[in-house]
DNA sequence: GCTAAAGTTGACTGAAATAGTCGGATATAC
DNA sequence: GTATATCCGACTATTTCAGTCAACTTTAGC
């Protein structure tokens, strides 16, 4: 089992997807810059959840991903699971032949512990979480943190070349 | 957040210890035989788990390790704790600095999962598992494998040298 | 039709952790 | 004193993570 910066990102990555869906397709560069996770790493990860069907993506200027369902359809194992990170805490993937072909010893108690978590994660969808008021707020600071970024750039009469 | 074997095979060998406690210590040949877990391995992990107080070592003949409490005190998330395996789900091992000293999106959704599986594996004590049925007949299943190997080897006229 | 913005793909890499191995030192029951 | 055990540190092959880089395709807008 293992819970890395990857499916972190992921479920980072589509909530932020999640959030700002009602002005069109999002951009990776834009997912980029609000949850500081670099575009080359967000490209590997969006190409698994496309995928696994959980986002589509709008090529050229103007494009970006959308989610494929409703943020109410999606929930976490949904995107954990898309970016191949095994939420799985046995040994054997729950096949029962850990050792030597035959149940280990603590078999039961890693499926029982998968199950456990595993019904954590599905029960929890992406709308839920942006109901919830600390994300919210969290939402509203990295949106208002990029808008500054900007406006600090525009004012420095930029001269591209 | 990590489970991987090392922290399934110290919690395999904490209750392989508990099951056998009952004729004086166990050596580490003994549980590396039952669970097949290499030796050298098992030196290391009962390094970590001596360490964090969970077993007491015998040295010598007939030695082995005991555990230092009853089998009903010591839960399984000691365990996995002892061998540095931190079930912690966060980025930022609770701090909430995930982000650029700020939180992350997703923080208080790993903070729920990581208390999530915390109270799991702190509610099972070894105690419990050893009266699993599934468990005590794995155990037994073990056991009386060991026993065969061993019966064969001493119907070969073993010659030692 | 050109250009720039975006996604798409594959190869590559440094660092870290895992899952061990190996050799020897120390303690102790017999 | 010897065999049996724990102790301890150094070493290593493999894998994964986390991320970079380069090249390519699609398409909106001028």
């Amino acid at each position: 089992m293992r819970l890395t910066t990857k499916g972190r990102y992921a479920v980072t990555a589509m909530l932020d997807l999640a959030i700002h869906a009602q002005n069109g397709p999002v951009s990776l560069n834009d997912i980029s810059g609000r949850q500081g996770i670099s575009l080359s790493y967000l490209e590997q990860l969006f190409a698994k959840l496309r995928r696994g069907g959980l986002v589509a993506s709008v090529r050229g200027p103007g494009g970006g991903y959308r989610l494929s369902r409703g943020s109410d359809e999606i929930n976490v194992a949904d995107v954990v699971d898309a970016v191949n990170e095994s939420m799985d805490a046995t040994r054997c993937n729950r096949r029962g032949d850990c050792q030597d072909g035959e149940e280990c010893l603590t078999h039961h108690l890693w499926l029982d512990l998968s199950d456990q978590i595993h019904a954590f994660l599905h029960g929890i969808t992406l709308a839920q979480l942006i109901q919830r008021k600390e994300i919210r707020s969290t939402a509203d600071r990295q949106d208002s943190n990029v808008r500054n970024r900007i406006d600090a750039v525009l004012s420095t009469d930029d001269v591209t070349g």
